[in-house]
DNA sequence: CAATGCACTTAGAATCACGTTG
DNA sequence: CAACGTGATTCTAAGTGCATTG
């Protein structure tokens, strides 16, 4: 499917988040009765075709024989085994007794730490670890527990306990001595989990200890100075109703709070809190000023920036207590930090689009709603003095260490570890796994559903053709949605008539599907595509007699096509095919857009471009920022200022030039040089601008961070960086870099998606 | 097999932190 | 040093997909 995405070209400035704009509101609004025909429809389509069910496919011979292949691939089985041993001898070197005690972690654990490898990306080519290359390492299910480890008391792993790196005492010891500054720098350790083996019984952990989680703060009522104005008249409220009104309040200024849905809602759910008095008598949002409360709040987050730096200070260090002691967990003999370690704070629900459930109260989180989940012998975190967990569970079969139900969807929240971590690090790198593994088959895989487009079963065809768009235009599955819950999106499986435009032909191309849908998020994905005769011959019929709120693919949804996917890959979902079709675009793209001899900026330029086709091609979209515009022109003076300078600087090169002709001295040489230098300076720095410029411009709605983070094979980048001597730290933050070290680690510059 | 529940990934916006500039 | 702009971080909503239930 390469270089098969230029037409999504299109899809960018054709506006996002469409609910908010006039234009389209109508075409959204109102669904009220919008696919109720299902089964109207399937029956339809059942007389038409009628039931035969047979010609399944063989491809079950396809699939051994793939399993085969990866199987015998490089014995990598044997190697194995041989680095584990190495690693076991590693292990046994690094005693150390135990030293950390902070976080008042009760257990005994020790926690490893590992030699702080920072100098690993650019380490020589012989440190390079033998997984390198081994493509087919990756066998989540292959492999047992280490028994030194396994120890269902929780009685401690003797082995791993004692073991420390001595670099990483000599580094303590130095940090210690250092003072608080550097103590900031964590004493983290960089374990390399990737390395492990990993658990094959489902379980996800085996010792696991944390605080519990941060809950919100309470509510401090308002001074008696802010006062809330009912038509007109001042009125003191209640602590309750109080509350709720600050978090409208603190609303004012953003567009949700014009919004009819928001407000009815909000003002349903104020008046829940309300005592029976304020009932009565607040009975129109209408009536309601909050201004003296919103410009309190205002004034308030004005004052924290004014703040001396003495008070920031203090507020810094108190936020660093709470990460340093809530902050991580204990799992599995290594300190792990936590991703969302506070519960969510009560506030106005702010859903996305045109979430019919927007403004509605988001209720307080108490104890008595929580769930903990950590291990039996572990110290339990303690609930706030004088209330109770509603649970404390053991359960090893999941990743989470706190959830609690809220209260707008009825779904589960979840307190869950770092990107970092080696839970998420491992199914991160499984899914790339996966999404090269679709690799090998995938050419397969599509002559198959072209094959199905001619199939004489609807539903084969709707599968066909639904996996065609979802294979080449990275369309999202498409699960039903429960209608009134969420805002009206769509994705692939869940594409109504209505969505799409068939035009037999368009701007001088034949067969063009025309889309226009919202996704998720409420982004729009608008796009017009020319497709085969086959698949826009089939939409014609999947079309036929239905009504514009109908299903597209009135015989699918997505645990059909998902099972049928199982079927001809092991792991093979929808998902999937976004994974690799962003991954194997990535790695295209920098093959072609790198040049050899261009300088760092440039390279750079076309890593962001390629990383740019692939958002394109996912439709990663975001509001062009608000300073957008003023941000250009700033950068655009200083390019101009730059070009003076630069022509200055080579008149200075010339007025010199002429200097050393007629001088002829030591002197005069060396001021040419110096000039010289100077141009060349500039030159670098203007069109190091210029770069920019091109790249800001480029990047006006395209955000390049969600593929980035979820779905580039982090390896395809790391290899790049290493061909091209680029230092990592160029395309990767330090947070990325720590979601991404088993990648920084892992891969070579020969590494092939 | 549809509905529901659960766990987990993916998503853009909001907020924060920090360096730069005037 | 305040204002500003920007990249990083935080926040939490909104998806996917599998398991369970009825």
């Amino acid at each position: 499917m390469s270089g098969d995405h230029s037409h999504n070209d299109s899809q960018i400035d054709s506006g996002s988040r469409v609910n908010d704009s006039h234009k389209h509101k109508d075409k959204y609004k109102d669904k009220e009765h919008k696919h109720k025909d299902h089964k109207k429809d399937k029956e339809r389509e059942k007389s038409k075709y009628g039931n035969s069910d047979h010609k399944e496919f063989s491809e079950k011979k396809h699939r051994e024989k793939e399993k085969e292949r990866i199987k015998h691939k490089d014995g990598s089985t044997d190697r194995h085994k041989d680095k584990h041993k190495e690693k076991d001898q590693r292990k046994e070197e690094k005693i150390k007794p135990k030293k950390e005690k902070e976080n008042g972690f009760a257990s005994p654990h020790r926690i490893k730490t590992e030699p702080d490898n920072d100098d690993f990306y650019h380490s020589p080519k012989s440190l390079k670890r033998e997984r390198d290359n081994d493509e087919t390492e990756f066998k989540p299910k292959k492999i047992k527990i280490e028994n030194d480890r396994v120890d269902k008391k929780g009685k401690k792993r003797k082995q791993d306990e004692d073991t420390k790196p001595k670099k990483t005492q000599k580094n303590k010891k130095g940090e210690v001595a250092d003072g608080k500054k550097k103590a900031k720098k964590e004493p983290e350790e960089k374990w390399k989990w990737w390395e492990e083996e990993r658990a094959t019984d489902g379980s996800k952990w085996r010792f696991l200890e944390h605080k519990g989680p941060v809950m919100a703060a309470p509510y401090e009522p308002l001074p008696s100075k802010v006062r809330f104005f009912y038509d007109g008249k001042q009125m003191k409220l209640s602590p309750e109703a109080e509350e709720v009104a600050t978090f409208f309040a603190k609303m004012l200024d953003h567009e949700y709070t014009t919004k009819d849905a928001f407000r009815k809602n909000f003002f349903k759910d104020w008046r829940k809190e309300m005592t029976s008095e304020e009932k009565s008598k607040i009975t129109d949002l209408k009536k309601c000023n909050f201004n003296e409360m919103g410009e309190y709040f205002k004034a308030q987050s004005e004052a924290r920036k004014a703040m001396t730096k003495d008070d920031k200070l203090k507020i810094k260090v108190e936020n660093e207590r709470l990460l340093q002691e809530y902050g991580f967990c204990i799992m599995d003999n290594h300190k792990e930090r936590i991703a969302n370690f506070r519960i969510e704070p009560p506030g106005l629900f702010r859903g996305r689009g045109d979430h019919p459930k927007m403004g509605m109260l988001k209720r307080r989180i108490r104890p008595e709603d929580i769930i903990i989940n950590c291990s039996k012998d572990s110290k339990h975190p303690k609930p706030p003095p004088g209330t109770k967990w509603k649970e404390v569970r053991h359960d090893n079969k999941v990743t989470w260490l706190v959830s609690w139900t809220e209260n707008i969807q009825g779904s589960i929240k979840y307190i869950m570890l770092n990107p970092s971590s080696r839970i998420k690090g491992e199914k991160d790198w499984q899914k790339y796994e996966t999404a090269r593994n679709l690799k090998k088959c995938v050419d397969r895989l599509r002559n198959q559903y072209r094959e199905d487009w001619k199939s004489k079963e609807m539903r084969i065809r709707q599968r066909a053709v639904a996996l065609y768009f979802i294979d080449k235009l990275a369309l999202r599955a498409g699960n039903e949605k429960e209608e009134g819950e969420s805002a009206d999106t769509v994705g692939c499986c869940s594409l109504r008539v209505e969505h799409i435009n068939l035009y037999p032909e368009k701007d001088g191309q034949e067969f063009v599907v025309e889309f226009d849908f919202l996704g998720k998020d409420s982004i729009r994905y608008y796009n017009k595509v020319p497709v085969e005769k086959r698949v826009f011959k089939n939409l014609q019929l999947f079309v036929e007699n239905k009504q514009p709120e109908d299903d597209l693919f009135d015989r699918l949804n997505t645990s059909i096509l998902n099972k049928h996917l199982q079927e001809l890959m092991d792991g093979l979902t929808a998902k999937v095919f976004r994974t690799y079709n962003a991954s194997i675009t990535l790695q295209q793209q920098l093959k072609e857009l790198t040049s050899p001899d261009e300088n760092l900026p440039a390279k750079i330029l076309s890593y962001n471009r390629a990383n740019r086709a692939v958002a394109i091609l996912c439709n990663h979209q975001r509001a062009p920022p608000k300073t957008f515009e003023k941000s250009m022109q700033n950068l655009q003076t200083k390019i101009d200022a730059k070009k003076d300078q630069l022509s200055d600087a080579k008149r200075d090169v010339k007025s010199a030039k002429a200097d050393l002709k007629v001088r002829r001295d030591e002197k005069s040489k060396k001021a040419v040089e110096t000039k010289k230098k100077a141009v060349e300076r500039l030159e670098e720095q203007l069109m190091k601008l210029e770069v920019q410029a091109t790249d800001r411009e480029e990047n006006k709605q395209i955000a390049l961070g969600t593929s980035k983070l979820n779905y580039l094979d982090p390896r395809i980048s790391v290899a790049w960086c290493k061909k091209w001597s680029i230092p990592i730290e160029k395309i990767y933050n330090k947070t990325q870099r720590e979601k991404f070290a088993w990648a920084i680690d892992m891969a070579d510059d020969d590494y092939e998606f």
